[in-house]
RNA sequence: GGAGAGGUGUCCGAGUGGUUUAAGGAGCACGCUUGGAAAGCGUGUAUACGUUAAUAGCGUAUCGAGGGUUCGAAUCCCUCUCUCUCCGCCA
């Protein structure tokens, strides 16, 4: 949610920031709006402020035991009034709402203006793309030789979309969980966090995945929640309703989860392999820090993701989103894309974003600026640490070997008992 | 799942229709007092919105949430929600 304010005073410079994106806002609407609202609750509260005043007179003389009836007839025409005022008032207010709760955040300054994934600006490169002088395969093949992946049981079970992993590829997927929990809090100072994989409604509107992106959620109807499509959702909700003190910034929490995501609308994309999931593991960082930090921190975050990828040595690249790219309620990301040898292309392993005050708003997250002693909205930032189920592709990949085996990466071995190799039976 | 009791400010806690403008206490902040401290005394101590140059005043809303009754609701009615106790079930 945007900043009422900016929206009553600037809203021809946001509707422009907004257009960057490629979406539009209509301004005639919320103006005539917001007119329209400020009349009413103008004229409303002075009505409510005269029906409290004789209402007390009326208490003051009954107590007294002196005639009350003139003022009575006073205040029931004040309440006729009154009554259609608050009503028109509620009406205009939730239309309103409606209407500023579909506005997406504006994008920072720095963010490169563009219409799609084309013009996303590449920041930087690290690490060098693996040669293999024999024919590689992807982790579906690597996976199924070794008879460690199994995807058909996992359509038999579920669906497709989902996967079986087994043996030493399933304690790989762990291994690469404990290293990334264990960096981020050890070498990052993050704390761990473990929270609910169900939310309801009000957590999915603040951090903006609702009321818009419903389509992209699993829904349970019985009881109104949400599986989580990420961890931002449970942990950034942490600090609704909450006045925090400057002794308490930044938070920083690292929380492993699995995700889920309907991936409606993303038919024969990606169909082959663990790529796009309905189900899939990620460890999340999210980072509540005070507004005039916020920029530094999205770049210190991004680097604690990338640290990962630098540690099990595998190429990437780091992608600032432009406009027309961005996520509905983030001001800047930047993604980072893992290379995959089988695609002969970089792929998306994590987004960190920085959402200023976009989220805090609708969560009335605050703290108190100690140099005003006011409240002032937080801001929040997220990124995975990574997507877990694409490192280990990615490992898979760029680790294997000519006999379909896997190396091991040296992060790794101990949380792996040591061993240095995923053989084939 | 069944039965019962509850949710009031930073915290404890009073309050069953009208000087409640939410009593009282604790905590915290500032001041007075003191050689210093404690005690004591005094003052202050929520959030959001509107108006405003203003973090001054004034107005409005908020006593778990939403709705209703009423001139007037923390208080009465309805729905939901959360917490606690007992029983049942259960990893």
């Amino acid at each position: 949610m945007l900043d009422p304010q900016l929206i009553r005073n600037e809203l021809d410079s946001i509707a422009k920031a907004i257009e960057k994106r490629g979406t539009s806002i209509d301004i005639n609407s919320i103006k005539k709006n917001e007119d329209k609202r400020k009349a009413i609750q103008v004229k409303t509260e002075s009505l409510q402020a005269e029906r409290n005043l004789i209402s007390k007179e009326i208490g003051e003389l009954k107590a007294k035991n002196k005639n009350t009836e003139e003022l009575f007839n006073k205040v029931t025409s004040i309440k006729d009034q009154l009554d259609k005022n608050e009503e028109s008032l509620t009406i205009i207010q939730n239309e309103l709402n409606e209407l500023l709760i579909t506005i997406p955040n504006i994008p920072h300054n720095s963010v490169p203006i563009g219409k799609s994934s084309k013009d996303n600006q590449t920041i930087r490169e690290w690490g060098k793309k693996p040669t293999f002088d024999f024919n590689i395969n992807d982790h579906v093949d690597l996976g199924e030789s070794l008879g460690l992946i199994d995807f058909d049981s996992a359509t038999q079970i579920t669906s497709s979309r989902f996967v079986v992993m087994k043996g030493e590829i399933a304690r790989l997927h762990r291994a690469l969980i404990q290293f990334m929990l264990d960096t981020h809090i050890t070498k990052h100072c993050y704390e761990e966090i473990n929270v609910p994989y169900l939310v309801n409604t009000n957590s999915c509107t603040n951090t903006g995945q609702l009321p818009k992106f419903k389509e992209d959620l699993f829904y349970i109807e019985e009881q109104d929640f949400y599986l989580i499509p990420t961890a931002e959702i449970p942990v950034t909700n942490i600090v609704k309703d909450k006045i925090l003190g400057d002794e308490d910034l930044p938070i920083k929490y690292v929380c492993h989860t699995p995700c889920f995501r309907s991936e409606a609308g993303s038919y024969g994309k990606d169909t082959r392999g663990m790529i796009r999931q309905h189900q899939f593991e990620k460890v999340e960082l999210v980072q509540i820090v005070k507004p005039e930090n916020s920029y530094n921190v999205l770049e210190e975050l991004t680097l604690h993701a990338e640290s990962i990828l630098q540690k099990l040595n595998l190429p990437y690249r780091v992608v600032a989103l432009c406009t027309g790219d961005l996520g509905f309620a983030a001001a800047k990301t930047y993604d980072i894309e893992v290379w995959l040898p089988s695609q002969d292309m970089y792929r998306e392993i994590s987004s960190c974003s920085n959402f200023e005050s976009f989220q805090t708003r609708r969560m009335k997250a605050r703290w108190r600026n100690t140099v005003n002693n006011k409240t002032e909205l937080l801001h929040t930032l997220n990124g995975s640490g990574l997507a877990v189920g694409r490192t280990l592709i990615a490992v898979m990949e760029n680790y294997q070997t000519k006999n379909g085996d896997i190396i091991i990466p040296d992060v790794l071995r101990q949380y792996m008992r040591n061993e240095s190799i995923i053989k084939k039976p």
